[in-house]
RNA sequence: GUCCCCAUCGUCUAGCCUGGCCUAGGACGCCGGCCUUUCAAGCCGGCAACACGGGUUCGAAUCCCGUUGGGGACACCA
């Protein structure tokens, strides 16, 4: 058995994007299922549109995501001369024509047999001028195959035949010398010894035309496969107008990578009815034959499910040093009172089954920062009233009686309070969850306690009942 | 225009290959209820789909043909 060499292949023309992570995902599952080689490699041949800051910004989206390569990144770019070695020895063997058609009266050809209602294919007119040392510019073209078939056994959408008449003869090598997609995409993945050649199937129809070049050049060809689209909402392919698409910008919207990672893991491919996998079960579970076929909806919603359920469920360890940078970035660290750690542990689990993102958890987890209350303006007025202050008086006094602090004995000294004064629970708690958060929603009130610890429970408490007794009927 | 791919609840999907177990299952979302000190979470329940038309068959979501619809490709982009 060969082993597995697969690769993620992308061009360096802006930020990663998700589709671009479902496919790297795929062929990173396989790779580590089948203990193969996953490879990196960069497709800058386009020079006008390549940046090295994309580059950057594909390595950043797969690191956060944790998609690590076992191989490069490899540049296009620093091979120039193996495609071109490789195009000679096509030219040498009759297998490539120099062309010396210019650009724009290709495009114009292009126009006018559209609007003739005819394919926007090379004519093929300089195929048989056998031109061996053009004078001026000129480009390099693969001689394709005009008859038979071309058939690809592809590893998800099965047996594909394609007719041979309707391939072009394509352009390999630019007139500057760069090589085109098709030719150095073939050159490499045959030299890099690719044994799954897996994309998006907006690459089908490139297929049938790369094929011919593994057979020219005497290269065994690779098994493909195609995986479907992602689309937006509108069934359109999936692009800004849909909302965010770059991977970075969900890091930045407080999304786990795991949770991402199951999400587009599942977007097609599934495994029975489950729903949430780690990722060693993925790695597991993982197969072509589960891969849709069709083109899928991406759903935030049931993503921002997904990162719920992995803040409330993962390590709360692990949550809480992924929150440390929004935390941060909130300005809630201030740097004379340095927070341990297991206290921020505590926060998160106190908080975590309500958020449903990082960002989010921020937003829950502010009211236990700083030493007094911050109340929201429509709270206090609501709750911290005069009528309210006698009762938030006796309870105060009844804590402060409690020499240290234990949820149960001072929930119980809550209660028999309420008892006493003929209250019902709610009637109190509400008053006393504003006085504690400034807020009217918030965790179990004790846990809350606990989390603030004895002394700033009470003098929050102090606090709100000034306000209380200070405002007006 | 030509070629290629695709078609199950609003969305992701199971089932399809190897027809009967499908009165079509699960998940997200939505709606209702329970729980409850608030908000969540959790639990229970509900709404909701085999694109259409022909075949084949005792029987079709499943096999075949056609139609329609959606997507992709047709660059000296990748």
């Amino acid at each position: 058995m060969t082993p597995v060499r697969v690769r993620f292949a992308p061009s360096p023309t802006g930020f990663l994007h998700i589709g671009g992570v479902r496919t790297a995902l795929f062929n990173w599952l396989y790779a580590r299922q089948q203990q193969g080689v996953f490879i990196l490699r960069i497709e800058d041949t386009d020079q006008s549109r390549s940046t090295d800051q994309s580059i950057q910004a594909i390595i950043e989206g797969l690191r956060w995501v944790g998609l690590d390569w076992d191989e490069g990144p490899y540049r296009q770019t620093e091979r120039m001369d193996i495609y071109r070695s490789h195009a000679m020895n096509l030219l040498e063997g009759g297998q490539a024509y120099w062309c010396v058609c210019k650009a724009d009266e290709l495009e114009a050809r292009r126009k006018e047999a559209e609007t003739k209602g005819l394919s926007p294919r090379y004519d093929g007119r300089c195929r048989n001028l056998g031109i061996t040392q053009p004078s001026g510019e000129a480009a390099l073209r693969f001689k394709a195959p005009q008859t038979g078939q071309t058939v690809v056994d592809d590893l998800i959408k099965g047996r594909i035949v394609f007719d041979n008449t309707v391939l072009d003869d394509l352009i390999i090598l630019r007139s500057n010398g760069y090589p085109t997609y098709n030719f150095s995409v073939v050159v490499d993945d045959a030299l890099m010894h690719i044994t799954h050649v897996v994309r998006g199937d907006d690459h089908l129809t490139n297929t049938p035309r790369q094929v011919p070049m593994f057979q020219a050049l005497g290269f065994p060809v690779p098994q493909f496969g195609h995986l479907p689209m992602i689309l937006g909402s509108d069934k359109a392919r999936l692009s800004k107008r849909h909302g965010a698409t770059s991977v970075i910008a969900y890091k930045d919207m407080g999304y786990l990578p795991e949770a991402l990672v199951n999400y587009l893991a599942r977007l097609g491919w599934s495994y029975g009815d489950q729903e949430l996998f780690s990722r060693s079960e993925l790695i597991e579970k993982f197969n072509w034959k589960n891969v849709q076929t069709s083109a899928a909806v991406f759903n935030p919603e049931k993503l921002l499910w997904l990162n719920a359920e992995y803040l409330k469920t993962g390590p709360p360890e692990a949550v809480a040093r992924t929150l440390v940078p929004f935390l941060e970035q909130a300005g809630l660290f201030d740097p004379s009172h340095p927070v341990p750690q297991e206290w921020l542990v505590q926060l998160v689990v106190l908080v975590r089954e309500r958020a449903k993102t990082l960002v989010d958890m921020v937003e829950w987890v502010k009211p236990y920062f700083g030493e007094s209350v911050v109340w929201e303006e429509e709270a206090a007025t609501k709750f911290l009233t005069p009528a309210n202050a006698p009762v938030l008086r006796k309870l105060l006094e009844r804590f402060v009686s409690l020499s240290g602090f234990s949820k149960q004995a001072w929930e119980e000294q809550f209660k028999r309070l309420v008892d006493e004064e003929g209250m019902k629970m709610g009637q109190l708690a509400q008053p006393v969850r504003v006085a504690l958060t400034g807020r009217t929603a918030s965790p179990g009130l004790f846990d809350v306690m606990e989390v603030l610890g004895r002394e700033r429970t009470l003098s929050r408490l102090q606090q709100s009942l000034a306000r209380a007794e200070a405002a007006h009927a």
